[in-house]
DNA sequence: AATTTCAGTGTACAAGTGTACACTGTTTTC
DNA sequence: GAAAACAGTGTACACTTGTACACTGAAATT
């Protein structure tokens, strides 16, 4: 049983991540919020912010983590289509993308705050697109049967390409952002057929 | 002829861009560097910034400028160091973190203002980008002679990972450091197969 | 030599910041 | 039912911010 307390309590919690996650825009950087802004979007008074956090930084924090909660939506959303037919890169690319335009201001948070001046949040960051990367790297491990070195290179080169492109995404319109969708579909291409060419060769000389 | 005057007015312009430069570190980024702290750094009264800039965006454009030139030294070194012999990915790879490790704060700037909160900040560095992948873009094109649009995606992709490896780097210590040069080394090798296998076919079929 | 230009100064102010502190009223605990 | 805990409030304070304005003295122009 959870008092009634505890529920207001958490109620207004969740006031102050989805007040910091509106302010957030492309022209508005978490660094740039101020503890009274969000407090006041929440419709609190400045000090009954502390009851929930200590300072900004943990609640970047926590914003970050609730980032990479929906990173990893994404990614189930991506392997569903996936097993429901299509060809893996293009589903996948298309999916990213389409997460670019419905969760535009959390993907900025995580590009932002991985170039950021805080350790912590750089950490977190990293942290969550570590998790992102390795999933990639099983997967085609096992789905391609690459050599494990081979296939992590691969990973984390898709990675990087695909969030990159994201980011340019980010400031086009829709027309763009296709030529960026075909753009990228075209590079995790030559990569996938480069890991693959490199991946026999090693075998090879393995033997 | 340059009055004495011009010539005292550009030494306190370059003042303040001198101390911009210096605040700038892992800790602080420039959109947290406020007009009074740059001015007391370069040894001026606050109000007298602006006899040289309207506001702090344009000396931060000033700054991306900068950057940019010190990228083209950047690819001048790369270029010369691999006309003297040596491996063209190894080389510039190498010549990329050294550039990292003197550089730190200068590739922070663009690394930040790239996905940061003013349009024309975000314009200044994807300009400077885009014309560090053009220059690659044409040697690719002409020395291993490359399909043009493959040669495109290749540029683009290896600027990317490179940028991306370089990001990483600023964060860890030497013994670090270098693992990250030669998996970035790993990363374009196969993207280089992958180009040149993918070039190779279209040509085929153009036939 | 007289006049104008202008880089740099010092003062002043309104606006916004984080947070310390004493408080209120409801929920929880005993 | 009395006492304690605690989420949320309002006031207050010391700082920092950008910049408007009137100024000074040396360089440039006439």
């Amino acid at each position: 049983m959870v008092g009634i307390r505890a529920q207001q309590k958490e109620k207004t919690r969740r006031q102050l991540i989805d007040a910091a996650l509106t302010q957030l825009s492309a022209e508005r950087s978490f660094s740039s919020l101020s503890l009274r802004e969000v407090a006041k979007e929440a419709g609190l008074a400045p000090t009954s912010f502390y009851r929930h956090f200590t300072d900004m930084d943990e609640l970047g924090l926590t914003l970050v983590d609730e980032a990479g909660l929906t990173l990893r939506q994404l990614m189930r959303q991506a392997r569903q289509r996936i097993e429901n037919g299509g060809s893996v890169i293009t589903t996948s690319v298309v999916t990213f993308m389409e997460f670019i335009e419905d969760n535009g201001n959390i993907f900025r948070l995580l590009l932002r705050e991985r170039s950021g001046t805080s350790a912590a949040f750089r950490a977190a960051v990293s942290r969550e697109v570590r998790y992102f990367t390795m999933e990639l790297c099983d997967y085609l491990q096992h789905a391609n049967q690459l050599d494990a070195e081979v296939a992590y290179l691969q990973a984390n080169a898709a990675v990087t390409i695909v969030f990159s492109a994201g980011s340019d995404a980010l400031d086009v319109d829709k027309k763009e952002r296709q030529q960026l969708a075909d753009r990228t579909v075209g590079q995790l291409r030559i990569i996938a057929k480069g890991a693959h060419d490199f991946s026999l060769r090693k075998k090879k000389s393995a033997k």
